[in-house]
DNA sequence: GATGTCTTGAGTAACGTTTCCTAAAGGGCG
DNA sequence: CGCCCTTTAGGAAACGTTACTCAAGACATC
C-alpha cells in the first residue's frame, strides 16, 4: 500500500536538477575516472556506450511506403492485407529490424505476455509445470515472464498487482496462497487458471492433481507391503478456505480414508508441521520419539522436500532406510529419482498440468465469456527402495 | 525471427468477424453449456464473471479535483508538488484503489520493472541471487520478473528481447551463454548486469566469483587432506570466447594452477563433460574405469549438481563416500548441505551477488553514461564430511 | 446499367502516462 | 511599489500501437 507512493527518486533528483540547472550530468562522472575500491573484492571500470532510438511501427511504413494501419494488420496476421501487402511489410520489418514495443502494444490490445506465478522456486517440483506451460507457448506469439518466489499472501498480492499493472494477457498461478476474494478479483481482471488448488470459481479456471487419490495410492502401496503403524506429515493450516482448497489438506484427507477403507483407523496419525525440509525433521523427531508400540514403521511425508527432512532426521537417529523406517514422498522430484536416495514418491505429471493450464488460459484468452472449467489429472505411484516390508 | 510475424489468430478472427458480421460471440458459446468430456480426468464448469473498466489517473485527477499532471508529479514523488497537493492526491489514490499502468508508464518514462534471467531454474544456487536481487529491491517501486528458463542460446535471445520489447527498466543475466556481440547489443539497449560470467564490457555491469581462487581452495583443502590424484570434471567447452569467460573455465584453470603449485602437475586429469547430474555420472565412470595406480582418490566436481551424478556413479559402483572416494561440489546448494549428503562445496555467497547486481544496476540507472564496473567476489570453502582422508 | 457486397488500403482517434512548456501566485529586493 | 525570481499548478503534446471508420475499386446481382 505505501510501497506504491514511494516512487524511486531518479526521476524527482533529474526534475529538481533541471529546474536549478546544476552541473551538467557528464561533469558529475567524468569518464575513466576510477572510483574508490568499495567492494568486497576489487573492481574495474570501462568506457560507457552509446544507445540509439528505437525502431516504430511507422518506420516500417516509411520504409515499406505504406500506412501503419496496413503494418499493424500484418503484425497482428490481422483480415485485410493482400499477400503482396504482407510480403512488402515482412521484408521491411526484416531490413529494419523491427520489433513492436509491447507496452504499446498493450494500451490498445494485447501484450502477448503470459504471467506464471510460482510459490517456491526451490521446490524441484514447479518447474515441471513451467516446462509444461513455456513447451505449450514455444510456438506462439507469446512470451513467459514468472514472478520472483513468493512466500506469503503479501508477496503473492504484490506479485500478480504487478502483473495486472503490466497489462498481461492471462496468469497462472500456482498454488496460490492468497485468500478466495484476491484470486477471484485477479480472475475477474485478466483471463486466469489457478494450479494445484482445489475449490473452483467462475472468475478463473483450475488444474489439479486428484490428491486425495495420489495419497490413497500411497497408503494402499504401503499397506500392502504388511505396513499397519503409518503416519503422514502435513502441512499444518488453520485458515478454512485454504483447509478446503490447498493440496496438502487433500492429501491427509486422502490418507484418513484409505487408512480407515485398509481398516487401519487406530493407527492414523497426522502430523501437522509444514510443507518443507524442516518440518519434515520436527515431524519426524516426533514420531521416532513415540513409545517403540506407537512408533510408524512407515512415514508419508506430504512432499519430497518434507521427505528430505524425514531422511536427515533418521539418518541423525542412526537409523536406516527403509530397514528401520519406509518413506515415501510425493511430487516425484528429481531429488526422489536421485540413485543413493531413491524416494518412492507420487508423480503428479507436471508438465501435463503446465499444458492444461495453458490450453484453458488461451480458451479463455479467445472467448473471455465462456464458463469456467476444472480439469483434474490422475498421480501416479512410483514405488522406489525407500520403501519396503516392516522389519518385524 | 520468424515467429515475430505469426502473431496469435484471435485478433484476425475477430476482426473477420466483424467484417462478416456473423453470429455475435455470445450466441456462439452458450453459457452454462457443458462440453464433451475431453480432459484426462474429468471438468466441472461454472458461469463467467463480469470486468469493469481500469481506475486510471484521470479518475484520480477528477476525483482529487486537480490535474493529471499533478497526479503524475505525485506518483514520480517529482518536484513541484506542495504536501497539501500530494496529501490531497494520495487520498484519492487510496480511495479508488488507483494502481498505475506500467506500459503506459514505459512508454514515456520507465516501467519500473527489472528482467532477471536464469539459465536454469533447478540449478538450487540460483534462487541465492535470485534471493539477493529482490531482498534488495523490496523497499523499490521495482518489480521483478523472470525469464523462464533457458538452455541455450536460442532460448536466451528470446527472453532477452522479449524483455527488451516490455521496456524493461533493467536486466539482470545470470550465467549467459549468449555471444558477446549479443551481450553489447542487449546492454546497449538497457542498463544491464552479467552476473557469474568473466570478460567485461563497456556496453554492462559484471558481477562474478572468483573462480580460479574458489578451485584453489578444494586442490588446497584435498590436498592438504594427503590426497594426490585428485580429478576434476568440467563442462565442455569449445567456443573460444566462453572458454574464457564461462565460470567452469576458470574453475578448470584454478584447478589445473593450483595442483602444480602443491607439486601435483602429474595427477591433473580433467574429464570434460557438462556440468549436470548425467555429466557427472559420466564422468565418473570414465574415472572408475581408470587402472587402480591412475584412479584418482578424490574428485572435484565443478558444481553441485555434477556432484550428485557423482555420489550416483559412486554408490553403483558399490563404493562409499567419502571411504573409497572423497568429493568436492561448488555452488554450497541445498542438496549438498543435506545431512545424508554432506557435500563438500565452495559457497559462492550468491545472495551478496545479486545484492551487488542490484546496486550496480540501479546506479546505472540513475547514470546511464557512467563507466561499466565489473566486481568480483571471494567464494569460501566448506568441508563437510564427503572429503577426509585417502585411503591407502 | 444501376445497385449492392466484398476486398483492400488508409486516416484518425484512442489507450494511460510522462515531459515540456507556460501561466499564475507568492516573496524578497531595490 | 514595481520588478524579478522561485514555487506551484495545469494544458497539451508526445510515446508506439491498435480499433474504428471511411473511401475507392472490383465484381456479382437483378
Amino acid at each position: 500500500m505505501t510501497s506504491r507512493r514511494c516512487a524511486h527518486t531518479a526521476g524527482a533528483l533529474r526534475e529538481r536538477h533541471l529546474a536549478r540547472s546544476g552541473p551538467p550530468p557528464e561533469l558529475r562522472n567524468p569518464p575513466y575516472t576510477r572510483l574508490p575500491n568499495d567492494s568486497p573484492k576489487g573492481k574495474d571500470r570501462m568506457e560507457p556506450p552509446a544507445t540509439r532510438r528505437r525502431i516504430t511501427i511507422v518506420d516500417v511504413a516509411r520504409h515499406a511506403q505504406v500506412s501503419v494501419t496496413s503494418v499493424s494488420k500484418v503484425l497482428r496476421n490481422a483480415y485485410g492485407a493482400s499477400p503482396e501487402m504482407q510480403e512488402k511489410v515482412r521484408r521491411a520489418i526484416d531490413e529494419l529490424g523491427f520489433r513492436p514495443h509491447a507496452g504499446a502494444r498493450g494500451l490498445r490490445g494485447q501484450t502477448y505476455t503470459i504471467g506464471v506465478m510460482l510459490p517456491d522456486i526451490r521446490n524441484p517440483f514447479f518447474p515441471e509445470i513451467l516446462d509444461g506451460i513455456t513447451a505449450s507457448l514455444k510456438d506462439t506469439e507469446y512470451q513467459v515472464l514468472l514472478g520472483p518466489g513468493c512466500n506469503g499472501e503479501k508477496e503473492e498480492a504484490r506479485v500478480t498487482e504487478a502483473m495486472l499493472d503490466r497489462g498481461m494477457d492471462g496468469l497462472v498461478l500456482v498454488a496460490p496462497v492468497s485468500p478466495r476474494a484476491h484470486l477471484d478479483h485477479v480472475g475477474t481482471a485478466v483471463p486466469t487458471v489457478v494450479v494445484g488448488r482445489h475449490g473452483t470459481s467462475p472468475a478463473y479456471d483450475t488444474v489439479t492433481d486428484d490428491d486425495m487419490a495420489g495419497a490413497a495410492q500411497v497408503v494402499a502401496h504401503l499397506a500392502g507391503l504388511g505396513h499397519r503403524r503409518i503416519a503422514h506429515i502435513d502441512h499444518h493450516e488453520t485458515d478454512p478456505t485454504r483447509l478446503m482448497e490447498m493440496p496438502n489438506a487433500h492429501r491427509a484427507n486422502g490418507y484418513r480414508l484409505a487408512m480407515r477403507a485398509h481398516g487401519l483407523e487406530e493407527w492414523i496419525n497426522v502430523v501437522a508441521t509444514s510443507y518443507t525440509q524442516q518440518g519434515g525433521y520436527e515431524g519426524t523427531r516426533q514420531l521416532l520419539a513415540l513409545p517403540a508400540a506407537d512408533r510408524p514403521t512407515a512415514v508419508f511425508a506430504g512432499a519430497d522436500v518434507v521427505a528430505m527432512g524425514v531422511l536427515e532426521a533418521v539418518a541423525e537417529a542412526g537409523l536406516s532406510v527403509p530397514d528401520d523406517l519406509s518413506v515415501a514422498g510425493y511430487d516425484n522430484t528429481t531429488f526422489a529419482a536421485f540413485g543413493p536416495v531413491s524416494l518412492t514418491s507420487v508423480d503428479q505429471a507436471g508438465r501435463e498440468m503446465g499444458r492444461n493450464a495453458v490450453r484453458l488460459l488461451l480458451e479463455r484468452i479467445a472467448d473471455r465469456g465462456r464458463p469456467s472449467t476444472k480439469v483434474t489429472l490422475s498421480p501416479t505411484l512410483v514405488p522406489r527402495r525407500s520403501t519396503t516390508r516392516p522389519a518385524e
